[in-house]
RNA sequence: GCGUCCAUGGCUCAAUUGGAUAGAGCAUCUGACUACGGAUCAGAAGGUUGAGGGUUCGAAUCCUUCUGGACGCGCCA
């Protein structure tokens, strides 16, 4: 049950207008509270204790209501019913929403030619949380990676391989983009070069596709090793910008005849401003002025193509923040295009810094490569282990070392920048992915234990104050989910599932289960709790794309 | 220069989007029934929420000025 709702709709229903139902930060005050007396009394012409005590007495007609208490400038606390939280509280099913949405989401956006590096790890994990959170509350999904495989770093590429020749392994293939690019930077002629290369090669030049269709695949099975690890849902499409591009004609037909498009200094571009912009707009450049298609025309042509296969309610972009601005012309050229009526929405990320507060680099100076961070994560993990004399498979040793990083990605609000501390993530003591699974782990070993004992609902239980408080979370988990979703807010969901496990481990200490001592009446319930909170934190950890080792 | 985002104990992050006494983790100190699994749990200490002003019953949250930082601002993606 969402007890949070049901509770917001029985006093709304009873007082007959809707009240701002909160919970309060401080347990001792209750388990919900309203201010509605505090709001309404202005209105009233009455002050908010007044105003409260004629609500009280209604609230009091609750049948799940244990005590309703006035405190403070006026707030109205209510405490629920033992029976009617151990009677309606169970472990979080899917959700079935009135309003199921089609969600375009776009995240991932592997570069040819650069191996996928730190920079991916929010968008990707991030995003595939986001989707699975999208289909845990009702939605349908439909997952894009729009790979950056259309651009100047083919002419680069291709540039250098015909200098060159074609390189026999993906790690020599990750070596030229970054020699390319730097000689671009000292030479001009590079420069122009390549510009030319890519402008061809849009155009068809048979040379130049049959070099581009030979490094393709090496580049992309290297990535897509790396993803794997992550335990990521797999993308619905990896059309990406070359595979738009043949949208790209009809794509600018619709904007020739909206009259939008515009010759500037030999580029087609599309003016974006705003009569009441304040802060710089640049127009949006569809075709360069050596005819090659620019990102932006990628991304419209992207736009088209999901609006007339998907129709689409929604297309959310997962990237870095740093792109704010592009999205922003781009949602505009859109809108006054009609290209779509699709909301569109771009969740921005911060950047993960290093302890200077500069983008996270490796000792060498270079940037981390995703697969670089994981290998940290397991050898830090295996040390672990080792300090403790346990043994474990490398399976587990992969699972723990992902949910570290993983976790840590996901507790972050996305906007902000973080601080990514491999000693911290590596220690694994206090708010950490293995501190979760450990809570899982534990749990699942007590249910293991209980063979012989049914798992059933008690008829009575008197909860102790733990149980209490671990099954109100569980009640809240739905209520929660929602709002991550809403919110596009998946750090809520990592805060809440490390919230959950504060009040599990809490409860496992302060009520034993299987000791002798336990009579088995007490045993039952607590069992029942156990299992609820262990199929609540199941769930959780699933969302998260992690999951449960079988031993710790 | 213009714009966007950010600033919370020594450090890393929360705060139900305007609610009550600002909560956790790390580090520090003290403890836990001879471990239903100690990668755990309990306690102590640590704060004028960068600074000033404003809005109202009520501000870390909204407005404003300032300080400090990250990022962006036409042919890169």
């Amino acid at each position: 049950m969402n007890l949070y709702k049901y509770v917001s709709d029985e006093i709304n229903k009873i007082l007959g207008f809707d009240v701002g139902l909160e919970t309060p930060k401080n347990r001792d005050f209750g388990d919900f509270a309203t201010n509605a007396a505090m709001v309404g009394a202005k209105a009233a012409g009455k002050n908010p204790h007044e105003l409260a005590n004629e609500i009280v007495p209604k609230l009091q007609e609750l049948n799940f209501i244990e005590n309703v208490t006035v405190a403070g400038p006026g707030f109205i606390n209510l405490k629920i019913k033992d029976d009617f939280i151990l009677n309606n509280a169970h472990a979080p099913e899917h959700i079935a929403t009135q309003h199921t949405l089609n969600l375009d989401l776009d995240y991932g956006s592997y570069n040819i030619g650069k191996a996928l590096h730190i920079g991916h790890l929010r968008p990707i994990v991030v995003g595939d949380t986001f989707n699975r959170i999208a289909k845990f509350v009702g939605h349908n999904t439909k997952l894009y990676n729009h790979v950056g495989d259309w651009g100047r770093p083919m002419g680069l590429i291709i540039a250098w391989i015909l200098e060159y020749g074609m390189p026999k392994n993906a790690n020599e293939f990750n070596k030229i983009y970054p020699a390319s690019t730097a000689r671009a930077k000292e030479d001009e002629s590079w420069l122009n070069n390549a510009r030319e290369i890519t402008a061809q090669l849009q155009s068809g030049n048979k040379e130049y596709t049959k070099i581009y269709n030979e490094f393709i695949p090496i580049s992309m099975s290297q990535m897509n090793e790396t993803v794997q690890r992550l335990n990521v849902l797999p993308f619905d499409s990896i059309m990406g910008e070359r595979g738009v591009s043949e949208y790209i004609p009809e794509t600018q037909k619709i904007l020739e005849n909206t009259k939008i498009l515009e010759q500037s200094d030999g580029a087609l571009v599309i003016n974006v401003r705003n009569d009441n912009d304040n802060a710089p707009m640049p127009p949006l450049i569809f075709k360069t002025n050596t005819g090659a298609n620019s990102y932006a025309a990628a991304d419209l042509a992207a736009i088209y193509y999901r609006n007339k296969t998907d129709k689409p309610d929604e297309i959310i972009y997962f990237t870095d923040s740093r792109q704010t601005l592009h999205f922003e012309q781009l949602f505009r050229a859109v809108k006054i295009a009609n290209i779509t009526t699709a909301k569109l929405t771009h969740v921005g990320f911060g950047t993960i810094t290093g302890k200077d507060g500069k983008p996270f680099k490796t000792r060498d100076g270079d940037v981390a490569s995703l697969s670089d961070i994981l290998d940290t994560a397991e050898t830090a993990v295996q040390e672990r282990v080792a300090e403790s004399k346990k043994h474990l498979n490398d399976k587990i040793i992969q699972q723990i070392a992902l949910s570290a990083v993983k976790f840590n990605d996901l507790i972050h609000d996305v906007k902000s920048d973080y601080i990514f501390d491999v000693n911290a993530i590596t220690s694994f003591e206090g708010r950490t992915g293995p501190y979760i699974l450990y809570t899982a782990v534990r749990l699942q070993s007590v249910l293991n234990r209980s063979n012989d004992v049914k798992i059933t609902k008690p008829e009575h239980h008197n909860l102790t104050t733990e149980e209490r408080n671990l099954l109100i979370q569980i009640m809240d988990f739905e209520h929660m989910i929602l709002n991550a979703f809403e919110n596009r807010a998946p750090d809520m969901l990592a805060n809440y599932t490390y919230d959950l496990c504060q009040l599990a481990n809490n409860f496992y200490h302060n009520c034993p289960i299987l000791r002798d001592d336990i009579n088995p009446e007490i045993k039952a319930g607590r069992l029942y709790i156990s299992k609820m909170t262990f199929d609540t934190l199941a769930t959780a950890i699933n969302l998260m794309g992690l999951e449960i080792p079988s031993e710790m």
